[in-house]
DNA sequence: CTTGTCAAGTCGGTAC
DNA sequence: GTACCGACTTGACAAG
């Protein structure tokens, strides 16, 4: 029978995985290491992940566990390292009440309180890492959303002032002498009719 | 089926 | 040369 993807080992994809990015012209070693770094923090996550599960085998703490760790999901299909899809992990609402308190109190973590909050909540610092670099883009960008907007709507105030003022100029050029045409009563000042 | 959300991936950059 | 960041994208998933 021939060997699938989903049969071969965790470190044939990882290896084979690093290699094709070491064979791509637009990374560079940077980016391979940082591969690598993700890999092992996966390492580590579904080394957490089966202590946890051999010291309470589905016991009232799953709810926050299982599907924290990126690790513990390729531990239970290693194959979705490799070309098969990959798993989102989501994030718990006690782990996420946890990350958004803290988050409230600090926009950015240091290494030892990164790795004491994801001790805390059982995630690899990697997750939290990358939670609170989502979170603060997403901040930014809502924020930048209701500047535009608000920028939009006096904008269109702007507008209709140099609308209304550009119309009314050169409304009074060509009516000056025909005042019956006036018309007070609308919202835009002096309508034609 | 479309759309929104969100964790994770990518890439260019900085700092040390 | 490693670790981290922001900006942006991708892909899984749920809700409608």
């Amino acid at each position: 029978m021939e060997m699938s993807d989903t049969d071969k080992p965790l470190t044939s994809f990882l290896i084979e995985d690093i290699l094709s990015l070491k064979d791509s012209s637009r990374l560079n070693s940077k980016h391979v290491s940082q591969k690598m770094e993700r890999y092992s923090q996966w390492g580590e996550g579904a080394e957490k992940f089966s202590e946890q599960l051999s010291d309470q085998e589905f016991g009232e703490q799953t709810d926050c566990l299982d599907t924290s760790c990126p690790g513990t999901s390729e531990s239970s299909s290693l194959s979705s390292v490799g070309k098969q899809k990959r798993s989102r992990a989501a994030f718990t609402h006690i782990q996420v009440l946890e990350l958004e308190k803290k988050f409230n109190q600090q926009k950015y973590l240091s290494a030892p309180e990164r790795a004491n909050l994801a001790s805390t909540l059982r995630l690899t610092e990697t997750q939290v890492k990358i939670w609170f670099q989502n979170r603060r883009y997403k901040t930014k960008r809502k924020q930048q959303t209701s500047e535009f907007c608000r920028d939009k709507v006096e904008g269109l105030g702007l507008r209709d002032e140099l609308v209304r003022t550009s119309l009314i100029t050169s409304f009074c050029k060509a009516y000056q002498y025909r005042p019956y045409l006036w018309d007070y009563s609308g919202p835009w000042g002096p309508t034609l009719w």
